[in-house]
RNA sequence: GCCGGAGUGGUGGAAUGGUAUACACGAGGGACUUAAAAUCCCUUGCCUUCACGGGCUUACGGGUUCGAGUCCCGUCUCCGGUACCA
């Protein structure tokens, strides 16, 4: 003693610290403030692998290094703990969801906790709280009693709404929304609307409103999904298939702030790719919206949305979605069996197959015609699956000349393919989408270019009453309701089929107990099951819940003052932390969570709620940890048979035993793959010894096999093929195999036969993949906690490589950091003795270490570049031991620099130092003082006619004009420049000198 | 297809336009040990040479510059996102 000993300083002050509140921080402060906001995690069953605690190390050391730079942080952590896993677990075992959910959270604590995590555990928390969501469903309330001002661009309460209808009918009135639900009516008509007709009225207006909606149906999960939680048609959760299905569904309107979320990224310190998503995923197009008069119908007309109005002349079609509403009246009679197909047809193709199968072109003529707003001409009217009805009007006017998609369709079906521009070409192959060239065959607009035609055939259009520019969004409201139990109940009642918010004094509303966690016999919601699920003893509640994002889009709210029960965060609270200053989370959630939490700020901003204008100002998305998995591989086996066979050759069998269990070491098989691979020359002799092992261990199976059966006319097994099987990275080290630990791992593995290398190991095949238990490549952090500890475990992975980076996990590394740790506390206590620093005054070559340290930590933190900051420790570590520096002056302000890292050694270092116990946390960030590195003199190359010849010491502080002079009187060119006197000297302040001969 | 990002030793990676390959892992050699573990020391981009030395090298091809891993243009490859969005 004292030998470096993690397992006990790590304990210690783990304890101090939650015995102390270290961590708590206040809501008052005359430091300035931070924000350190991790994406809090779901509490699944199977607790933190390595690649969790990524992001949550980064916030941590950034926590830290703000504290001594003197912020007031706040770094808080919960629970995101509605979720469809401990739902599934209940409906399989009849547990609680609340039970499973507790469990796990007691193991994410305990886990965190081992980390030194710096949280301010008395601000934690949980979705599933009554008391948190109470505030959850109060901000629904709020949404359902909006609506969307476009004239004020902002959400309003609808008491505002209703005092205008009272005071002067629909009229006038812009919302965001479609108005096609919406009623017209006078102000007289409205004070004669009952109370039921008025909410019937007001409903459309709604930022929470109830609307038949096209949803992603999920029979395997039995609930909806929004489309962030479907991939390829499955469900994210489970791989479920997923189908469209029309249902009545609670949505929120996040299009109305479609415009404000996509104008918002541009101020925003994310990085770029999030920004792109998002920007992608609100999918803001501009153009016009242009009507197509029916021929031979008064009133019949078809709406398209066409953001390259400028090929009008080139539309010789139109294309309606199936669903589009005027289908049926179009309809002739003569086209009426074909088109009743195709849309039943449609209807069977599942969303997937739409998806897998883009490439397949299908439509059905209906038998009308348009006519072209520009010039009159007929334009037969097609239907086709590939105009979707959600997007613009449903339906889209075909530019064969322009558009690929139109291109190939018109292909298909024989329809003309007119050149509009003078510069496409190659019709005949391929529509060209460029805007080059000047329009030809193109009435008004021949000869013009595209911004001139665009312009004007605006204008033309607005003039006549057929079209006018109109921007559109790909984003549709998100979907609000699930069918499932564990998740925030909406509060909502239905008082004769209409839908009321009950009143904010009586939330929350409690989730319910119920007996079963499945839906209802009658395929109601679990809800359903709840007994006296009404309101006022009388009111049927809604059964759906809010989806798993509702509680998740404000909790970073709720951590400023999370013990509030009179408003979901007090007004100074809010005010004094604004909005997070540093986000740190996975790149997934950049346009679910991400977007969603934007959307609510947005919204309790217009209510004046809150009072910064986006909520997270910058956002790092760590990288994931992926496992790397080690394989053993299998041998099959066949048998051969022996005798004559009919075809005159040897014939395979099935085995008719279970075969041995036989594992080939990786050269062996590689050699064998290579020797089939006709590259036998290389690795013959491998091979061979490999082939001759596999044949010694199947001809003692055969021989016993055939002498227990003599019947049976079978003659050898033989070697098929390999099979590669996840061997279980805890059993594997450095890709050698612990066989004996792998017999017993698996019973089926017990008696299984081993090829090994002649060296006598067994050497494992790897791959890298996600970690994930089912690959067996999981590695749990509390067994290297327990080995190397937790500092260890922070710095390496830290030193892993770039935080934002995809990166293996790769175990032996560790090693290194560990040796880093012993190395430091070495500086401190020399030969593992008592601490022994010396009060001498340091020597410039030492400063010049420590400085060196400070400002490149500093750097480092500042751009979040934490793997360099660990190399340049142990590079500053392995210089003070070379040096021998063993001083106070240089070892104490190190202990502050390295504690973000590796706080538990820092805090134990600083007691033995003589300061308080557990001050190191709230201590000051050394000074750095630039004077230390200046350097005495400065090494310049130095080049004839640009090529470097030579290095050349110059004094730090000589100027241009000196370096000059004095390379023009050196010898340098007598000796170097072939005898030349030098026509220039160029130099590069501080860099280059050049001599030109 | 479109959008975003990245290509540097056996591996993870470092490098304000200025000595590319820091730091670490792995590997090889050595010391201490009865032995192992632990620890410490040396070597380690590639080619060539007994050696001294020489040559080459940041995916590939060009360009700018006295000087390019870094900036510009083109090509290829990989990763992430997204996709009948009119």
């Amino acid at each position: 003693m004292p030998a470096y000993r993690p397992e006990e300083i790590e304990k210690k002050w783990q304890a101090h610290w939650k015995a102390h509140s270290t961590f708590r921080t206040e809501n008052h402060s005359d430091k300035p403030k931070y924000y350190v906001l991790d994406m809090f995690p779901y509490p699944s069953g199977a607790g933190l692998h390595v690649g969790h605690p990524l992001g949550y190390i980064a916030s941590d050391i950034v926590t830290r290094y703000k504290r001594l730079r003197g912020f007031n942080v706040l770094h808080p952590m919960g629970f995101d703990s509605f979720g469809l896993p401990a739902e599934q677990y209940a409906i399989q075992t009849g547990q609680h969801p609340a039970l499973t959910t507790e469990k796990n959270i007691e193991t994410y604590v305990q886990q965190l906790s081992s980390l030194g995590f710096s949280y301010d555990w008395s601000r934690e928390v949980r979705t599933s709280d009554a008391s948190y969501y109470k505030w959850t469903q109060w901000i629904f309330l709020k949404l359902f009693n909006s609506w969307y001002n476009l004239d004020t661009d902002r959400a309003e309460p609808l008491t505002e709404l209703t005092a205008r209808f009272a005071a002067s009918g629909s009229e006038g009135i812009r919302a965001a929304g479609d108005d096609g639900d919406r009623l017209s009516f006078s102000a007289g008509q409205w004070a004669l609307f009952s109370e039921k007709q008025k909410l019937a009225a007001v409903l459309p207006y709604r930022l929470a409103y109830q609307q038949d909606t096209y949803v992603n149906w999920c029979p395997g999960l039995g609930t909806v999904l929004s489309n962030d939680e479907v991939k390829d048609g499955l469900s994210e959760r489970g791989g479920f298939p997923v189908e469209r299905r029309l249902m009545p569904q609670w949505n929120l309107r996040i299009t109305a702030y479609a415009d404000r979320l996509l104008q918002g990224l541009d101020q925003l310190d994310w990085p770029d790719a999030v920004k792109e998503m998002q920007r992608n995923w609100i999918g803001k197009s501009i153009g016009a919206e242009v009507t197509f008069p029916v021929q031979g119908s008064e009133n019949a007309q078809i709406k398209v949305y066409t953001t390259r109005v400028d090929t009008i002349y080139g539309a010789t079609f139109l294309v309606l979605a199936p669903e589009h509403e005027l289908v049926d009246e179009l309809t002739t009679p003569g086209q009426r069996a074909a088109v009743d197909e195709y849309i039943a047809a449609t209807k069977r193709r599942s969303e997937r197959d739409r998806m897998t199968d883009v490439k397949a072109v299908s439509g059905v003529f209906t038998g009308a015609y348009a006519l072209n707003p520009v010039n009159g001409a007929p334009v037969p009217i097609w239907l086709a699956d590939y105009v979707l009805a959600g997007y613009g009007t449903g339906a889209v006017m075909a530019v064969p000349s322009g558009d690929q998609r139109d291109y190939l369709f018109a292909k298909h079906f024989n329809l003309p393919i007119p050149a509009i521009s003078d510069a496409q070409q190659g019709l005949d192959q391929q529509a060209d989408p460029t805007k080059e060239g000047h329009y030809i065959n193109s009435g008004i607009i021949n000869g013009l270019t595209y911004k001139e035609a665009t312009q004007k055939l605006i204008a033309f259009l607005e003039e006549k009453g057929l079209g006018k520019g109109k921007v559109n969004f790909r984003q549709r409201d998100a979907i609000f309701g699930r069918q499932r139990y564990w998740g925030e109940p909406i509060p909502i009642y239905y008082k004769d089929g209409t839908a009321y918010g009950i009143a904010e004094s009586d939330l929350p509303l409690v989730l319910p107990e119920i007996d079963e966690y499945k839906p209802t016999e009658t395929g109601e919601p679990p809800l359903g099951r709840a007994s006296d699920w009404l309101y006022k003893g009388k009111y049927p509640y809604e059964l759906s819940t809010m989806p798993g994002w509702a509680g998740s889009s404000w909790y970073y709210l709720r951590y400023m003052d999370p013990t509030n029960e009179a408003r979901f965060v007090s007004e100074e609270a809010e005010q004094y932390w604004g909005s997070v200053d540093l986000y740190m989370g996975g790149a997934e959630h950049a346009t679910g969570h991400l977007l969603y939490a934007r959307f609510w700020y947005l919204f309790l901003k217009d209510l004046g709620l809150v009072s910064s204008g986006e909520p997270f100002q910058k956002l790092i998305n760590q990288g994931m940890i992926l496992g790397r998995s080690n394989f053993v591989y299998r041998v099959n086996m066949r048998w051969v048979q022996t005798g004559p066979t009919t075809a005159g050759h040897e014939a395979f069998e099935p085995l008719p035993f279970s075969p041995p269990v036989i594992l080939i070491s990786k050269s062996k098989k590689d050699a064998i793959d290579a020797a089939q691979g006709m590259a036998f020359e290389h690795t013959g002799e491998l091979a061979k010894s490999a082939y001759q092992q596999i044949g010694a261990v199947t001809k003692r199976y055969s021989d016993q096999f055939n002498a227990n059966h003599p019947e049976a006319d079978l003659a050898a097994l033989d070697f098929e093929s390999f099979t590669p099987l996840h061997a279980d990275v805890n059993l594997v080290d450095n890709d050698i195999l612990d066989v004996e630990a792998f017999k017993n791992w698996r019973e089926e593995y017990a008696d299984a036969e081993f090829i090994l290398e002649d060296n006598g190991t067994y050497i494992c095949g790897t791959e890298v993949e996600k970690m994930s238990k089912s690959k067996y490549n999981v590695v749990n952090p509390n067994i290297l906690i327990d080995k190397y500890g937790a500092d260890a475990l922070r710095l390496y992975e830290m030193f892993l490589g770039p935080l934002e980076q995809y990166k293996p996990w790769n175990t032996n590394g560790i090693s290194g950091v560990g040796g880093f740790l012993k190395k430091f506390w070495r500086l401190f206590h020399p030969e593992d003795g008592p601490l022994a620093l010396t009060d001498e005054p340091a020597t410039p070559a030492e400063l010049k270490v420590l400085h060196r340290a400070i400002q490149k930590v500093q750097e480092d933190i500042e751009k979040f570049s934490f793997n360099t900051s660990v190399s340049l420790f142990m590079i500053t570590v392995n210089e003070l031991t070379a040096l021998k520096c063993h001083k106070r002056a240089i070892l104490e302000p190190l202990v502050l620099l390295v504690s973000p890292y590796a706080p538990h050694l820092a805090e134990e270092l600083w007691q033995e130092l003589g300061h308080e116990a557990g001050s190191i946390s709230h201590a000051a960030y050394p000074e750095f003082r630039e004077e230390f590195l200046v350097e005495d003199t400065v090494v310049y190359p130095l080049a004839i006619n640009g090529k470097v010849r030579e290095q050349m010491q110059f004094a730090a502080a000589a100027t241009a004009a000196e370096i000059e002079a004095a390379v023009l009187a050196s010898d340098f060119l007598a000796k170097h420049g072939e005898g030349k006197a030098a026509k220039k000297v160029i130099v590069v302040p501080g860099r280059m000198v050049n001599v030109v001969v």
